[in-house]
DNA sequence: ACTGTGACACTGG
DNA sequence: ACCAGTGCCACAG
């Protein structure tokens, strides 16, 4: 086995293959991202790998409670492709009770029921 | 090994 | 409800 490994982390790959999974007409919140990804507190990495990979539905990705974390201008054009998808504003906020994707609760517990 | 970075989250005033 | 400060954690140089 070649040590030329993937250059991107494992948390990279997590979390941007974490971002790829929010469906079309969902948002979700680097908090939650980072946590479906495995990585707790690694919200600051969710905007890192945001940075980084390209191709990524970065505007589904906003911050706690709905916000839009981005400077005016691009704040702007996040929102417009938001509702180009459906998803709906309250003020500065999406609609997040509506809006926010639940990933599925990883399972560490198996039956857990 | 150390320091700076990053599109954050949370708490308190 | 808004803003400022503080805590956070792994990556990149």
């Amino acid at each position: 086995m070649p040590r030329s490994a993937a250059s991107p982390s494992a948390l990279s790959k997590a979390i941007a293959a974490t971002i790829r999974k929010i469906p079309r007409g969902k948002v979700s919140t680097y908090g939650a991202v980072a946590k479906a990804a495995g990585y707790p507190r690694c919200a600051r990495h969710v905007a890192k790998v945001l940075q980084s990979v390209p191709d990524l539905p970065w505007q589904r990705v906003l911050g706690a409670g709905g916000r839009i974390s981005l400077s005016a201008e691009y704040a702007l054009e996040q929102r417009f492709l938001l509702q180009a998808e459906g998803i709906r504003f309250r003020g500065k906020r999406v609609d997040m009770p509506n809006f926010e994707h639940i990933f599925s609760p990883r399972r560490s517990v198996p039956r857990a029921r």
